[in-house]
DNA sequence: GCACAGATGATATAATGTTACATCACCACT
DNA sequence: AGTGGTGATGTAACATTATATCATCTGTGC
């Protein structure tokens, strides 16, 4: 899990296999909450997506599905992405049609997205103030705001360590 | 063109006319100055982003591509995208894989629209606070920002005004 | 005119996402 | 345990969005 005063970016040498359980408790701990079916296909699809740090495309997750030796169409895998997006598990960066796990607790983040261009790293970083200033910026707008979404490219601080300005 | 201090949104009774061709007079120019080709194909896609107030996908400006009674192959419209998107006449709206004419000036503004929900209207507010926000959550991040795009939906204020709340 | 660079024409194909419907699995109720 | 309803899956076909390639054309500078 991110440490939430530091950077949401994950660690090098963070415990990954942690990253993929911890999600996958999550998951199972909302569904349960919610009476909803954590399905083989849905934990499937989230442990593919837990896997990475990175969006991950719908078409990419299906050529790494092996499920019982078999191949699922792609309308499998876009319907456990839906559910798995309407519960807040997985998000998608539209900017890249793909998807991404959800890297923290379920509330908390605004729904802001640091992208790398280098290593496509996706971190979710705590936007305090943001919601507030999106709203803001509605009203003065007269626009009744639903939802926002504020996806950010640049490069990230590993990247950046290891390349230099 | 949008007055400064008002609504972003486009009045209802405002002239739709000038919009066009103050926007065909504004690529004119600055293609002028950057020493670049107004072709007919790029002035066309042009045109008919700038008839709508919100984003139109590639193949909806295709099919309504009727130039010299020949209808242009898809690459066609993506290049000249490609084109004015570059020279920031037109954006990306990412969350619809659509596309829509830049409603002001080139400058001036942040990457935020507003997109109505009910009758799909986009507007670019001009957010003046909303640069500093992005690059303070990012450098908390450690994370060095290069662009940023925030998409925002709801309803705007005609479609409020004319439905109630 | 001639050569070069950039733009277009044309065809094919890749990548992404959805619809429709039959079947299956789980759960509640009897 | 049987039974019926709801939601999930299996499967095939299809729709939408985007790019690659290469030949040809067009404008510009020499």
């Amino acid at each position: 899990m991110i440490p939430p005063g530091g950077s949401p970016f994950p660690d090098p040498r963070h415990d990954h296999l942690a990253c993929i359980s911890e999600g996958l408790a999550r998951a199972e701990s909302v569904c349960r909450d919610r009476s909803e079916r954590f399905t083989e296909n849905r934990r499937a699809v989230l442990e593919l997506l837990l896997a990475e740090h990175r969006p991950v495309g719908a078409y990419e997750i299906l050529e790494r599905f092996d499920w019982k030796g078999r191949r699922p169409a792609p309308a499998q895998i876009y319907r456990a992405l839906a559910f798995l997006e309407a519960l807040g598990l997985v998000h998608r960066i539209a900017s890249r049609n793909a998807y991404i796990a959800c890297s923290g607790p379920s509330e908390g983040h605004g729904t802001v997205f640091l992208v790398c261009e280098q290593c496509e790293t996706v971190a979710e970083p705590s936007a305090a103030g943001l919601g507030e200033t999106v709203q803001d910026l509605a009203a003065a707008s007269g626009f009744e705001l639903r939802t926002h979404v504020l996806e950010v490219t640049g490069r990230c601080p590993e990247c950046f360590r290891n390349d230099g300005p």
